[in-house]
DNA sequence: ATAGGGTTAG
């Protein structure tokens, strides 16, 4: 896997023109000659600049100069161009002021005022003014109506829709496409799919985005399979899918089956001229999925075929760079961000803080974290986590504090990362408290995910029974998240009884998981009931569930490399198995036993040693040994969670090699250093 | 002088 950003791009953003372009006309503004010509600028000189979407300082400035001119300032034009460039900086009240100060309003100045108010997601000033537009005696028209249609469906106001829709047959814009559109795309929003369908099949003409609004309205509602037949539909219609179509379809596409993923990603391949959303929406169809490699590969694509990414690109492909722990890549995209002066975006900085979290790098996290301009609990939450996951748990509690302070209002989802960074730090009372926190004093109904984090701290603390009690009590089904936990906990602190009621539970929910009869089979073995290890061991073969294999990825110059146990299919295998053979010996100078307990009881007793000590994430360590240079922190990503045996053979070889090694696994991450590891054992 | 749908984070 390649991963790469190609370097130059000319252009500095779809709106503008080229950069030197750009610069000429700041300078020729900026330049005091022009502003001190004896004859009085012109209506066109003002308004080919500000067809250029200055920037708001420069607008500013502009706008500044035109009221010094009489015949400028009462100037319909330039007031039109104004009023668009303050709604185009996110100013509707600036731009309401210019549209206040204009005398006689005609239908263009309501429309321009009405769509600054929706794309500033003002609606409920939209409709106000549209009613006083009414009320002015100003009859709406063709550009009105889509606008207004738009404020409606970003409300969800199906009311005043019906009336405006009433008033499009008076005013005879039912034929109109844009309007018919603007329906259409109303009645999907509000889950009136029905109606949404009737105003499409009787209208008189149809365009890509007429079908589009029907995708959207089923995709939007959770009629995933109707909004993919709609697409078929359409194409049987002769109407190709455009990105608007893929983008409207992404709902649909998110956490689905690979033959949706296909049907996506063969529309998107069959698209002749894909522009910067087409690529967009796939780049995100591939995260959502849970396919990060093909996000990546799809990534690079992109820009071998000089599509130049944007914030919506970076944004969606960071969580993949995440997911792989592609740290080399996550920070290229960094380094471009920062070339393209893409921030300040909060989209964007979170999925920078999240990527560098995820890649177990939290100095680099927080760095991003403290340079945001502005933070949004999403941010928040990004960092309280990325603590949790480290075993700082009292940080996470610290930040989540400064987050209080700052006026931010935690929602469900920043308490789970609260409730998870208690748990992995054994703060049992701190976790009691928060749960506490958030159902009496933040009034939140708990939300499975806090149960299961509740769970899992009360049984990592010791306290099954308690644990136990807390699940029978919830009101809502237990799932397997939180039958899990409890699961987990019986095995650490050997409890029979609630492990067997416990495994009972999610062998119903998630008969072909493998890894909870591996738990349960260790409980056993270290009650030593071997009978009852080998029922296991023949339940699972009678179902034919086999062990997830263990897989570890390590990233080694752009590159990441991946190991299963026993691993021979990489290049270098004779050269890591022979360091490995030596590490070996030096970890058994220092004490080390092979922990035993770890692994599965499927294989004769005498081989358990040897099976443990090809497990992947000693491969993929040793191989980072071989490749880098001492010093260089080894990061690794496992597929499960790590074993005992592991955890103490890379506590270890941290010390033995002089090496920090961060491995994040399905839980968490540990950070071995010289012996020891973050989580204190506590995991 | 003005217009519709769709993409981004925890």
């Amino acid at each position: 896997m390649r991963v790469g950003i190609v370097p130059h791009y000319t252009s500095l953003s779809r709106h503008f023109g080229t950069s030197k372009q750009m610069e000429n006309l700041i300078s020729s503004i900026r330049k005091p000659n022009l502003l001190q010509l004896n004859t009085a600028p012109t209506e066109d000189f003002f308004g080919r600049f500000l067809d250029r979407y200055p920037d708001i300082s420069e607008l500013k400035k502009l706008h500044s100069k035109i009221l010094v001119y009489e015949h400028l300032r009462t100037n319909p034009s330039l007031g039109v161009k104004l009023m668009r460039a303050y709604a185009a900086h996110g100013e509707p009240s600036i731009t309401r002021q210019i549209f206040d100060e204009i005398r006689d309003k005609n239908v263009v100045f309501f429309n321009v005022m009405i769509r600054s108010y929706v794309n500033n997601n003002l609606h409920q000033d939209a409709l106000l003014l549209y009613i006083s537009m009414l009320v002015h005696g100003v009859e709406p028209d063709n550009y009105t109506i889509p606008c207004i249609l738009k404020a409606c469906s970003g409300s969800e106001n199906l009311r005043v829709g019906w009336q405006i829709h009433a008033s499009i047959v008076k005013l005879g814009l039912d034929s109109n496409l844009f309007v018919g559109n603007g329906l259409v795309f109303l009645y999907g929003k509000c889950n009136y799919l029905v109606d949404a369908r009737r105003v499409l099949d009787r209208m008189h003409h149809r365009d890509v985005v007429s079908w589009n609004s029907v995708v959207a309205g089923y995709a939007q509602n959770g009629r995933f399979d109707e909004a993919l037949e709609v697409c078929k539909e359409m194409e049987l219609q002769g109407v190709k899918p455009d990105a608007g179509t893929m983008a409207s379809l992404l709902p649909a596409v998110t956490h689905t089956s690979s033959a949706n993923v296909s049907f996506v990603a063969e529309m998107f391949n069959q698209m002749p001229k894909k522009g910067l959303v087409s690529w967009n929406v796939m780049i995100a169809i591939y995260v959502n999925n849970s396919m990060p490699v093909e996000a990546v590969e799809l990534f690079c694509q992109m820009e071998a075929n000089g599509v130049e990414p944007d914030a919506v690109t970076i944004a969606s492909i960071l969580p993949a760079c995440g997911d792989l722990s592609a740290l080399m890549q996550g920070r290229k995209i960094h380094e471009y961000v920062v070339q393209k002066r893409l921030c300040p975006n909060l989209f964007l900085e979170n999925a920078l803080v999240d990527m560098y979290a995820k890649c177990g790098c939290l100095q680099d996290a927080r760095q991003a974290f403290d340079g945001m301009q502005r933070r949004d609990v999403a941010s928040w939450t990004s960092m309280i986590s990325a603590y949790g996951m480290n075993g700082q748990g009292l940080h996470a509690l610290a930040l989540f504090s400064k987050m209080q302070d700052s006026g931010l209002v935690p929602d469900p989802i920043a308490f789970v990362s609260v409730l998870s960074a208690c748990s992995h730090s054994g703060l049992l009372d701190k976790g009691r408290y928060y749960f506490k926190l958030m159902t009496d004093q933040y009034r939140m109904v708990p939300r499975i995910e806090h149960y299961a984090c509740m769970v899992d701290l009360l049984g990592r603390a010791g306290h099954v029974d308690e644990a136990y009690s807390f699940i029978k009590q919830m009101p809502t089904e237990p799932n397997e998240r939180v039958w899990g936990a409890l699961l987990s906990a019986c095995r650490v602190y050997s409890n029979m009884t609630i492990g067997l009621v416990a495994a009972d539970h999610l062998f119903q929910l998630v008969p072909e998981q493998a890894g909870y009869y591996v738990l349960l089979s260790n409980i056993y073995a270290k009650a030593g009931r071997w009978n009852d290890v080998t029922t296991v061991r023949s339940l699972m073969k009678s179902r034919g569930i086999k062990k997830l294999p263990g897989c570890s990825n390590v990233e080694l110059d752009d590159q990441v490399h991946t190991f299963l146990a026993g691993d021979f299919s990489h290049p270098q295998s004779k050269e890591i198995y022979a360091e490995l053979d030596v590490l070996l010996g030096k970890m058994k100078e220092a004490g080390y036993v092979p922990e035993t307990d770890s692994a599965l009881h499927d294989v004769e007793e005498e081989d358990k040693e040897g099976h443990l000590i090809v497990h992947s994430e000693k491969l993929a360590i040793v191989f980072a040994i071989i490749n880098t240079k001492l010093g260089t922190p080894i990061r690794i990503t496992k597929n499960l969670r790590v074993c005992a045996d592991c955890h103490i053979a890379a506590k270890l070889l941290s010390e033995i090699s002089e090496r920090d090694i961060i491995v994040r696994d399905t839980n968490r991450f540990h950070h071995f250093q010289s012996g020891i590891c973050s989580c204190g054992d506590y995991w």
